[in-house]
DNA sequence: ATATTTGTTAACCATTTGGTTAAACTAAAT
DNA sequence: ATTTAGTTTAACCAAATGGTTAACAAATAT
């Protein structure tokens, strides 16, 4: 008996899929556009997804997957919150050149479909704050950094590292430079924005 | 002779468009669903837009022209930096909660389609940073503000300001709270938000 | 060898979707 | 009262779309 489905085939699906799912979402994309990016018949999406709901959830799980590690290293890691607000701003900045599409994808597809994250926070692995903020009531007690609470410095920490490559093509338009300038800015954010908050909480 | 469309039925429609568009994006959104939430006939909406592109850029343009002043608060006002961060972060939370999708919907359609900006900064107070970096400047020679760069500043200030509400059910998973919760944090971030930047740009 | 399972294709199908048409209706102008 | 221009509707249409089928090819097991 051989259970083995090809694999290559089957990559080469999940490879199309993630190329087009995540530049044009869920609704944007079409069956057709992902099998002829996959370079084979559209009857064979169906034979290795059953449907585009599944060939997309297959897609938005494996993304999220590489999201939640990123996540993790703030939320649960050992080391000290300005090693944190270091390590992440700038590791961050360097995991999205390579995923330039992955952070604007997760989130709209979240705001389309609530419910995904629902189903997600089932997972183990799943970030969640709770470690932090014990780390941040104790460093607030122990008069390392000022009092703030750990769910707003959460939500600084991902925004200033997050919020411009969701709205880049804005943020172009406004303070009037081009691609390279804007690669430049980022570039400059991997230590700006972890002196910038570290500056505003450090006591 | 009678020019004067019916503008009710205009209104009702481009209402329509805008609840339907700004929850379900371009791509998700049936211009028959437009037509049942106004109550009309779907031909209807091709005798006021005569396709469904003009239609969506009509609610597109419609909501951008809501977000550009609150930008050009920052931009283009003659306040002081710090009054501009007090005012922009707490007048922008306000803002959201009275147009709860505006955020997601522009920056989702602008990455759909970039072009669209590019056409919106040829029109007369598309917001410009040109302004706001001569007074950062100035304000860093006479050692008011720590030395940072425009660009980063104006980042930052939007990216603490709207990617909360761009990420919300991302945000509400990670710390474990529900819509109250998370609308209490909101209301803190009001002047949360502009002490934390505050703190780190003051000399 | 041959039967059986797995992989692949082209043609097909039902439904959805944006858009059109032609006729009916309304209200003001003549 | 009749014309005229704008408004509204139901029926219709072609194209697109997700999904299925049936036949065929290639591998694997017996």
């Amino acid at each position: 008996m051989n259970k083995t489905k090809n694999e290559t085939t089957e990559i080469q699906i999940l490879n199309a899929a993630k190329t087009v799912f995540q530049q044009k979402g869920m609704d944007g994309s079409r069956m057709q556009e992902i099998a002829d990016e996959a370079g084979i018949n559209k009857a064979m999406l169906h034979y290795y997804y059953r449907s585009k709901q599944i060939l997309f959830e297959a897609v938005f799980n494996h993304a999220f997957a590489l999201l939640a590690p990123q996540l993790n290293k703030i939320l649960n890691d050992d080391s000290s919150i300005e090693e944190k607000i270091r390590n992440f701003t700038s590791n961050y900045i360097s995991f999205v050149n390579k995923h330039p599409y992955l952070p604007n994808f997760v989130i709209q597809e979240i705001n389309r479909n609530p419910g995904f994250v629902l189903k997600m926070k089932l997972n183990s692995g799943f970030p969640n704050i709770e470690k932090f903020k014990e780390q941040v009531k104790n460093d607030v007690e122990n008069g390392i950094i000022k009092p703030i609470k750990a769910e707003q410095l959460f939500i600084n920490i991902l925004s200033l590292s997050v919020f411009p490559f969701v709205a880049t093509p804005l943020i172009k338009a406004f303070i009037n430079t081009d691609d390279q300038g804007f690669k430049f800015l980022m570039e400059e954010r991997k230590t700006e924005v972890a002196n910038f908050m570290i500056n505003s909480i450090k006591t």
